[in-house]
DNA sequence: ATGAAAGCGCTAACAT
DNA sequence: ATGTTAGCGCTTTCAT
């Protein structure tokens, strides 16, 4: 019973009428209040407060085409993700856009539902985090929603694109570890369909044949990202021969999978085996011994693509792709070799 | 230049223009097919597929007065409310909702933002995953929109809540740890202002005194939910006479932060000192030796949670609250003391 | 400084 | 099965 105590919802023109005012002064006094007089201001003020009144969004939004509240759509929900979230949403703050988030699993088809959200105005923007080569969407539609591209390029969408130096930070890896004398230096990848995994690799195998390594020293593998898939890879790796003496992982998940392998087998890290990660995430960090690892500014890319984002809703023109630098954290799983 | 290039919105009167038919008979066919003739249907999806005609949602939710969107705001990123999250969605996925996370920050100004946020039609409910006791929400406001509590108690502000039994958690890993005969438990608690926190600590001084154990003996001490905490406040349990055999902490961060503080010491986990955590989250699986914990399915919270927004968008009553239970999750930081 | 009127793009009676 | 009409709650000209 008493169903319909139900929140009443109060229309401006209530409040308008409470006041024995017009609709349209309620609606400037709420949005324009330089336009309406200091009294009238007060008193509109005053009674929508009391009457509780919340606008209707959806009536404003169709009326101005616009929202003010932007999409960020991550692949998941690894903290490399949230923290560029965390930037976005700083950034979209100070610019008095609200953001929310949503997360594709990497699935093209939820990919292209976010996109929809934006074209049928549901948000003003889409800042679509990903690292498969967004290029692929473009298989599916022909005109892209105001977007931007997080952590991969865009290549050939027309979309602005905010990555990190991938390749630049997998051959600092590399370059760190050929300094402290390495010469059997190992990749395991994340999976090739990922650009970001074959840019990591690109940078690895780059840096490998600039140092002069014997190739058949350095061998490549791909898991998944994961760190079972790192554990196991590891394993497979400490039974070649010669042993690589040291490993660049493509992200820290995989080398901490990478970490545990090299401690079952009994083998001390750093000395006998040395490990790098990419990404530089709490995980790496609360390892014992912390990681060495390849880190960047997830936060500033957050900001920068909203940034991107908004400057081209206020038709700023198009917004030059930014290619954040990496930084090596030296830490305490790298050594020279035994 | 060609800055005009925009994308041509395309509305249904676009559709039905080309077709000629009425703007209706294309709305009908989009959304109640059973409407209209086969031949019609098929010309109108179409059509509105070569047109790539995407439904303004601001239009349709103001006249529908819905949105099939709903809301989960989480506290924080936390991989707790995470896994919430992710049941949320498959649940909303399966009632044909979609699902947008904001974060609060357990910040209520921000959690009043997304509570007006369904008020103004953005969404059609919210589920506020909070462990602040919400009832200081009433404070600003009488009526709430569509909306469920998780993880916290809805004490008095009439929505339904769905929470864990956090006193019934820490009461169990008393149990487990009187069991293997420890005498002196101390209990490392999160921040009294939440009741989270303080239904733990409950639970925990329940437990003691229901043992029978010496209260001088098992401390309270209160930190913030924090792995920095866990470490300060068990650093300082270590040094007092008689030592705690065991530590029940509040939560896996303030675990693992103890067992980095227990190992320092050169202590041995589960002999000199066994701990137990609460929440089962990776953090301490990933633990060397695994942490055990108070776990709960994280996952199912999110899906009742969300099952009974529905349910009340529907009409159907109000929904009872559900208290799930906890689960002792027996692996390594436990033993018989020394 | 304020009011009247039009209209955003859609859905839902109500006709036919 | 389809078309005509009204209207959701706002913002924004255009008058005054």
């Amino acid at each position: 019973m008493a169903d319909d105590d139900r929140i009443a919802m109060v229309r401006m023109r209530d409040v308008a009428r409470a006041l024995g005012v017009s609709v349209s002064t309620v609606s400037r006094a709420l949005s324009q209040p330089h336009l309406v007089s200091d009294e009238t201001l007060e008193r509109v003020n005053a009674m929508a407060a009391r009457m509780r009144f919340r606008p209707n969004l959806a009536a404003r939004d169709l009326r101005t085409r616009t929202t003010r509240s932007l999409l960020v759509a991550v692949p998941s929900f690894s903290p490399l993700f949230l923290e560029i979230f965390r930037g976005a949403e700083q950034a979209a703050a100070a610019h008095g856009y609200g953001v929310l988030m949503a997360h594709t699993g990497s699935d093209a088809d939820r990919e292209h539902i976010f996109l929809d959200q934006v074209l049928s105005q549901r948000a003003d923007g889409l800042v679509l985090v990903t690292t498969m080569d967004p290029a692929r969407l473009a298989e599916r539609r022909r005109n892209f929603p105001a977007m931007v591209i997080a952590m991969d390029n865009a290549a050939g969408i027309g979309v602005p694109a905010m990555q990190i130096d991938n390749a630049a930070g997998a051959a600092a890896a590399v370059a760190h570890l050929v300094g402290l004398g390495h010469r059997r230096i190992a990749h395991i990848g994340g999976p090739p369909e990922q650009s970001l995994a074959r840019e990591r690799a690109r940078g690895f195998a780059e840096a490998v044949a600039a140092a002069g390594l014997e190739p058949a020293h350095c061998p490549r593998v791909a898991g998944d990202f994961s760190l079972a898939s790192g554990e196991a890879l590891m394993a497979r790796l400490l039974t070649r021969y010669p042993r690589p003496t040291a490993v660049v992982a493509a992200n820290d998940e995989i080398a901490v999978g990478a970490l545990q392998a090299i401690k079952r087998d009994g083998l001390v890290i750093g000395r006998d085996v040395s490990v790098v990660g990419f990404d530089d995430l709490r995980i790496g960090l609360l390892h014992d011994p912390p990681l060495t690892t390849v880190g960047f500014d997830k936060v500033e890319l957050g900001r920068l693509a909203i940034g991107a984002l908004i400057a081209g809703l206020n038709g700023r023109g198009p917004v030059a792709d930014a290619i954040l630098p990496t930084a090596l954290e030296i830490r305490a799983t790298t050594g020279a070799p035994a």
